[in-house]
DNA sequence: TATTGTTATACTCTATAACTATA
DNA sequence: TATAGTTATAGAGTATAACAATA
């Protein structure tokens, strides 16, 4: 809990919770200007990173539920960002690929992202920007955090 | 959006949504433990800094609707957390106090939100640890965040 | 018999708006 | 007429579990 009423740096762990809700809102805030959700942003990116996964693949990396992104896909096909194929090897299962829109909007996403990180870094020097990344990275690391997914936002 | 797949340091951003998500999501699964949700949290925190706040003061310092502070305030007072009393200023309004066991439990709260410190600061030093939290201080700073909830665990 | 994708259902959470009592 | 608190309703978002096709 927030120890502002007790003194001292307790408040890390809070301040991390706050301007990590702050930078979602942020950048579910920007996605949404290029019509899209943070869950969107997390599918297009992953599949732009490894075309083919099928959908039981891609929930286990966005730590979602295999029926959560049966409506995730169906939006994205309908607006032909991402193309649902018959898996030649395994009948059952869709190979997932971008599309053309797909992909420009993938750039447009990651264009969007570095103007994110560049608002959020705003207020720090170079150096400092350096310093925050690697203290981050390193709590990061100890927590075995590289999933795909920004948890609260869904995506 | 997650530029892992770009080079260099573009991932503060990801990495700080990371970060809070585990840090807010650590701190509910602590406060589970009390039988408190965070937003029972923040409002023992908030009380027992403020005594005799109402609920629409209440509402507004949580970033909440008032309706939502109804339920709340229900459920810790069948507790015996809180307890509502009538203002005889305006008649309209209750003047919300803790009880004696509601300042107990805030008491246990507030270590297991050092415990909660102490863990996620486990991988740096403490000189480490201190200029995370100076940077993370100046951009909460810069962003004027001060506000008294975890928001997206709904505090 | 197990697995991929799908659908239907139910559940949780929350905001909105209408209502009451006081002011 | 406005405000504090309450209630009822509806909406978004998501998980669960049953199902069809394929392995």
């Amino acid at each position: 809990m927030d120890p502002s009423t007790t003194a001292g740096p307790h408040r890390t762990a809070f301040l991390l919770s706050q301007l990590g809700a702050l930078a979602s809102a942020r950048f579910a805030e920007r996605t949404r200007t290029l019509g899209l959700t943070p869950a969107d942003a997390g599918v297009l990116r992953l599949l732009g990173r490894t075309p083919g996964l099928n959908q039981r693949v891609l929930a286990d990396r966005l730590g979602a539920v295999p029926s959560r992104i049966v409506a995730l896909i169906d939006s994205l096909e309908t607006r032909g960002l991402v193309e649902r194929t018959r898996s030649s090897a395994d009948r059952r299962s869709y190979e997932l690929r971008l599309t053309g829109s797909g992909q420009e909007l993938l750039a447009a996403l990651r264009r969007t992202a570095r103007e994110h990180e560049a608002q959020l870094l705003d207020p720090l020097t170079p150096e400092q920007a350096q310093l925050l990344h690697d203290l981050l990275a390193r709590l990061a690391a100890a927590n075995s955090l590289d999933r795909d997914l920004h948890q609260n936002t869904g995506s």
